[in-house]
DNA sequence: CAACTGACCCTTACGACGTAAGCTTACACC
DNA sequence: GGTGTAAGCTTACGTCGTAAGGGTCAGTTG
């Protein structure tokens, strides 16, 4: 047997994330503690701290992951479209990881992927002919909606075992834009 | 000097709850601990426990405390006029205490006066015409946006003493029902 | 080859949290 | 006076985030 490479470090920032994320989905936000990410990765909680400084870095990493999730090309057909698509991606993630929604709302946080989906959308309103001003308001609109209906479809959050409520969130109202057709997966 | 009647308990969930809501608006949600609370009352934090069963039942006391302020008369001259005064005062008192609006997110509990809020809505949605879904749909649409926008303006949440960035909540769009115009205060 | 250095993970420990269990005090009533 | 009971207190447990420092090894340097 030939002496192997030995990639040293059992723990990286994406292995930790790795965890992390399936975790958060599984069992909630609450029960995401650095002990049990910690046992996850068969690692004592302190060693995650060699890869993140706090707790809350950690969770900044995770928002970025189901951010980076997103998938969204612009086509510059017309910008409701895209504007549209962009919107139901974030939708999209979101139901797919509802654990993370709390996430993205206490302290606009330095998250690197909230900020440039910020600025696509800033440039997508722009491109429709909305001044900065107006296109932010828009945007936090939009948002607040997002994340509001995002928000209300979560089930509980502890340890409650059975209680899954099928809670349809058809979505209704809304002209402009058509906010709406917010339909899950 | 007569003998006086004697008040017995210096608690009760009223006065407990007089000392939380103020707790809660100043220092936020993450300060309002058993024991910081029981300090505040002058007290041992397990006192408390005589009146709440457990903190989680004291967080929905302080939620149906907030919504306890909200100002409603159902005027009944246009179900339109009706809905946007109802919307704007549950609007009103989460501007006023925005560290409480994440209560009203977590699991849809038994806050009685969440319960209560609901019919007077879909009692007013069903005077408009609309049946009972359609009209639950249409609160929760509204709601998502009332609490996702008052989500957005709360600041940070933890020991930051400075930082009280103005956040001019100012709202656009949304031709029907006018959700727009949440003004605060 | 020996000594050193730094990366990596572990151990121990602290203070704060929610709260279970039981105790103490002081009134109300017979 | 004796007894019951309500109200608040004391003590203690297990869990959390994380500060501080220790051990082990690979790779670099003399």
């Amino acid at each position: 047997m030939p002496g192997k490479p030995k990639p040293r470090p059992v723990l990286t920032r994406d292995r930790i994330l790795d965890a992390a994320l399936p975790l958060v989905d599984r069992r909630g936000l609450d029960n995401l503690t650095m002990r049990s990410l910690g046992e996850a990765l068969s690692v004592e909680a302190m060693s995650l701290y060699r890869y993140f400084p706090s707790k809350s870095d950690l969770l900044e990493g995770i928002a970025d992951r189901v951010l980076a999730e997103i998938v969204f090309v612009e086509q510059n057909r017309s910008w409701r479209e895209d504007l549209g698509n962009a919107v139901r991606g974030l939708w999209r993630v979101l139901v797919a990881h509802p654990n993370t929604v709390p996430l993205f709302l206490a302290t606009p946080t330095s998250i690197p992927g909230a900020q440039a989906g910020v600025e696509v959308m800033l440039r997508l309103l722009g491109r429709a002919g909305f001044g900065p001003g107006p296109a932010l308001r828009i945007w936090r609109n939009l948002l607040a909606f997002v994340l509001g209906t995002a928000l209300m479809l979560r089930k509980s959050r502890s340890p409650a075992p059975g209680r899954t409520r099928p809670a349809k969130p058809g979505v209704a109202g809304a002209t402009p834009l058509r906010t709406a057709a917010l339909k899950d997966s």
